[in-house]
DNA sequence: CATTTCACATACCAACGGTATGTCAAGGTA
DNA sequence: TACCTTGACATACCGTTGGTATGTGAAATG
C-alpha cells in the first residue's frame, strides 16, 4: 500500500480540516490550540504550517467546507420547487434547518465573523448561501411579486434574521415547537412583503 | 489634591474600561493585548487583575457600557412617540442609527458573541435593547395591530435583521443612501406585519 | 500611633502561535 | 541503477501572551 505524494498530501489536509472542524465546533476557535489539533490529527505543527498559513487559515478552510455544505442544501431544496415564491420559502426553511446543526453554528455564525473579520465572512456567506437569497428576491421583485426597490438591504435583513433565529433555536430549552414557531414567524415576514392584490 | 480610596478605585476602573473600549473597538478583542491596555491606562497588570477577573471580564464590562448606551438611546427615542406603532418604528430606527457608530459594532456585534458566548451575549442584549423590542411587539400583538402568536421568535428575527443590517451599513462603500434604503426596507418588513384592514 | 486593609506594582510562569532548520522518501534524469 | 532534486513533513526553538504569586506603601481604622 504505497501512496503517491498527491494522495498523501490531500489526505493529510483533509484530516487537518476534519479535526479542526470538530474541535472548533465543539469548544470554539479561541479555546482550541494547535497542539491539540495536530495531536489528534496524528501529525505535527510542521505539517499544519506546510498546508496552511496559520491557525486562522485552517479555520478559513473549515468555514469554507461548512458554508459549501449549507449552500448546497439550500440550493437543492429551493430548486426542487417550481414556483419562485415557493423557492424563496423553501430555501429559507432549508437554511434554518441546515444551520440548526450545532457543528455549523459556532463556526459559521459565532467565530466566523470574529476570526476572519466581517468583510471576509460576509463575502464567503454571500458566495455560499446568501447569493441564493439575493437571486430569489431579485426574481420576485422583477416579476412584481414583492416590492423591494433596492434588493440588497432586504437581503441582508433577512439573512441576519435567519442567522439570529438559528442561534436562538440552538440555545432554546424548549422542544421542536420553537422551530415551527420560528419558521412560521419567518413565513409571516415573507408574506408581508407580497404586494396586496 | 488627596483622593479617597473609593475615588481612586473608581477612577482606575473607569480608565481601564475606557481604554479597553477604545482599543477593542479599534482593532478587535484578539488583537489587543493586556500589556497595551495597562500601558495606555497608566497602570500595571496588577491593577487590571485587581478590578477584573481577566481579559474577558474587562471586555464584559466594556460591552455592558456599550449596551446600556445603545439601550438608553433606543428607549429615549421610542418613548418620545405616543403611538405604539410609531414607538416600534422609532425604536428600530434609533437602534440602527445608534449601532452605526463604528465603536459599537465590533464590540457589540462581532466580538461580543465570540468572547462571552452567545448565551451570555444574548442575555445582555435582551436586558439592554431587545427587551424594548419584545415589549413593543407584545403590546402591538395584544392590541391586534400585528399578528404574532408567539412574539419571541419574531423578536429574535427582527433583532438579528437589524444587527446584520448595521454591520452591512458600516462596511458599505456607498454613502448615506444605504442608510435610508435599509431603514426603508426595515420599515417595509414592519408594515408587512400589520393586519390588513 | 499602632494596626489593618486595600489598591495597586513587581516579578515570574506556563502555554500559545509561529518559525527556522533538519530529514527522508517519492519522483525525475543519466 | 545510480544520482540528484523536490516536497511533505518532523524537530527544535523563540517571542509573546494571559495569568498568578508576592511585595509595598498609603489610606482607613481603633
Amino acid at each position: 500500500m504505497t501512496r503517491t505524494r498527491a494522495e498523501q498530501r490531500e489526505e493529510t489536509r483533509r484530516t487537518l480540516v476534519a479535526v479542526g472542524r470538530r474541535l472548533f465546533a465543539g469548544r470554539g476557535y479561541a479555546a482550541v490550540g494547535l497542539a491539540e489539533i495536530v495531536r489528534e490529527a496524528g501529525v505535527t505543527k510542521g505539517a499544519l504550517y506546510h498546508h496552511f498559513d496559520g491557525k486562522a487559515a485552517l479555520f478559513r478552510a473549515v468555514l469554507e467546507e461548512v458554508q459549501q455544505e449549507v449552500g448546497a442544501r439550500v440550493a437543492a431544496e429551493a430548486d426542487a420547487e417550481p414556483d419562485p415564491w415557493d423557492q424563496l420559502k423553501a430555501g429559507c426553511a432549508a437554511f434554518v434547518r441546515a444551520a440548526a446543526h450545532p457543528d455549523v453554528q459556532r463556526i459559521m455564525l459565532i467565530d466566523g465573523p470574529a476570526v476572519l473579520g466581517w468583510n471576509e465572512w460576509r463575502a464567503m456567506d454571500e458566495a455560499a448561501s446568501a447569493r441564493h437569497l439575493a437571486e430569489a428576491l431579485t426574481a420576485l421583485a422583477g416579476s412584481g411579486t414583492i416590492t423591494a426597490r433596492p434588493v440588497a438591504p432586504l437581503t441582508r435583513l433577512l439573512s441576519g434574521a435567519m442567522n439570529e433565529a438559528v442561534l436562538w433555536l440552538a440555545q432554546s430549552e424548549a422542544g421542536p415547537g420553537d422551530l415551527d414557531d420560528t419558521l412560521a414567524a419567518l413565513s409571516g415576514l415573507l408574506e408581508g412583503l407580497r404586494v396586496r392584490t
